[in-house]
DNA sequence: TTCGCACCGGATGTATACAGAGCCCCCCAT
DNA sequence: ATGGGGGGCTCTGTATACATCCGGTGCGAA
């Protein structure tokens, strides 16, 4: 067991969000709190707290008058949701463009983007260097916008685990199709950087809308026939049809 | 006392909502519920479930360790809040323009924009009567981008006091400019329909956006020298400086 | 047969007692 | 004078008993 002096609220959590992102808890499972406190074998007063972080992190909803459900998500709802965060990380990049990112960040950010490259020259792709690296990215571009509520928003958004930047990385089993997606997004990245140095606002902000647009093409194309292997997706246990 | 068969955690709710609102417990305020709980005369255990919800709907932080605290909102933020609901605005205004909105939508949303015509012509405007119908119509364009997820984080936007759409309309006092910036965002309103039902997707965003933009001046001015009325106006109580 | 009422079971709502963790302050020793 | 340790205080965490609400179901009467 995890048990390694954590609270019960936290071990609920830790509980209760596995067994969602797993699918254990399909989308639409009303949750009754007796239940999870037997199951998980801590009271109902820590699962109470849980619950509520988890509305708060939206993989719950609060149902009619009382009681929770479980969230389900359609493909139209994950598409969305990658698209919002296009619209979010496109003002992102504008605000950084349009604010005046600080030198240090621009710096940290090239200095990002070249490990990237490094990754990426290598004949085979160091996968979790590679989602390490685009997520540190992805972070440093939120924080150029200099905006608390838009980090926020953000935050939000991507705690969704389809629609975090390095979401589905690992699911790809034509490696040199994604080597070649991996490329583009690259260069989108380096695109927006440039962009965002030379205070093109509106460059900038179509520039990481579009880089978003790659992330959905890559979901549509994992849930297609071609990428036929839905199944063995963990990010995608969550998503109804 | 109103004491109309809520249940404790409402009346804790809207209790703590009230007070938060009304800056009696200003930004930065660590929360304390023993406290809380012998002020609003309840346990702590609603207590304890209110806070949550106040923290979903943003008005509280979750401390460090543990804890709420008010959260505080600097000008900056309020203006970046509205700003932000300009894009979401202007995403939603691009997906009803793209996706199509139902004619009775469309419809719908007219007859709205007639009655505000009504209101607005007028000598003296009815603001109790316009605010109810803009809020009408930006609910009703919310509605049309027929994104779920869009929608909830309108919603989440839209909750703070300071960011919806007819924040502030109570609070001018020179009814004349108050009345020519009405007229301005009508025409916006007019226009944004217009470009849905011409299915004019670029123009919707882009005229959804410049409609906050004339939130945002409002608030400005509202708390410019000019406008100097700072202490009277209740949405801005929670904000501090 | 059907309507209505009352009971019952299961769910969340609420209060409260107790546990445990963190912090501050004071005192003592070096 | 200063640093470390201990003790107490305060706050949140947790369990649990009891309250309350709501829906279903069965029985009885019209």
């Amino acid at each position: 067991m995890a048990d390694e002096s954590l609270t019960q609220t936290q071990k609920a959590l830790l509980g209760l969000r596995q067994r969602i992102l797993s699918g254990a808890l399909p989308g639409g499972t009303r949750l009754y709190e007796v239940a999870l406190a037997e199951d998980l074998k801590i009271s109902r007063t820590p699962i109470r707290a849980a619950l509520s972080r988890l509305a708060e992190e939206g993989l719950l909803e609060r149902g009619a008058g009382a009681g929770f459900v479980v969230r389900s998500f359609a493909l139209s709802d994950v598409v969305d949701t990658i698209d919002l965060r296009g619209v979010l990380e496109g003002t992102a990049a504008r605000y950084a463009a349009e604010r005046g990112a600080s030198p240090d960040a621009l710096a940290q950010a090239r200095t990002t983007l070249r490990e990237i490259d490094l990754v990426l020259a290598g004949p085979s792709i160091n996968m979790e260097a590679y989602a390490r690296l685009n997520t540190a990215f992805h972070v440093q571009l939120a924080a150029m916008a200099q905006s608390a509520t838009l980090q926020r928003e953000l935050d939000r958004i991507t705690a969704l685990p389809f629609a975090a930047p390095s979401a589905f990385l690992e699911d790809h089993d034509r490696l040199d199709t994604l080597q070649r997606t991996l490329i583009v997004a690259q260069a989108q990245h380096c695109a927006i950087l440039d962009a965002i140095t030379a205070r093109e606002s509106g460059r900038a902000e179509a520039l990481a809308r579009e880089h978003a647009r790659a992330a959905r093409r890559n979901v549509e194309f994992l849930l297609s026939d071609e990428g036929s292997r839905r199944e063995g997706i963990a990010s995608l246990a969550l998503v109804a049809d």
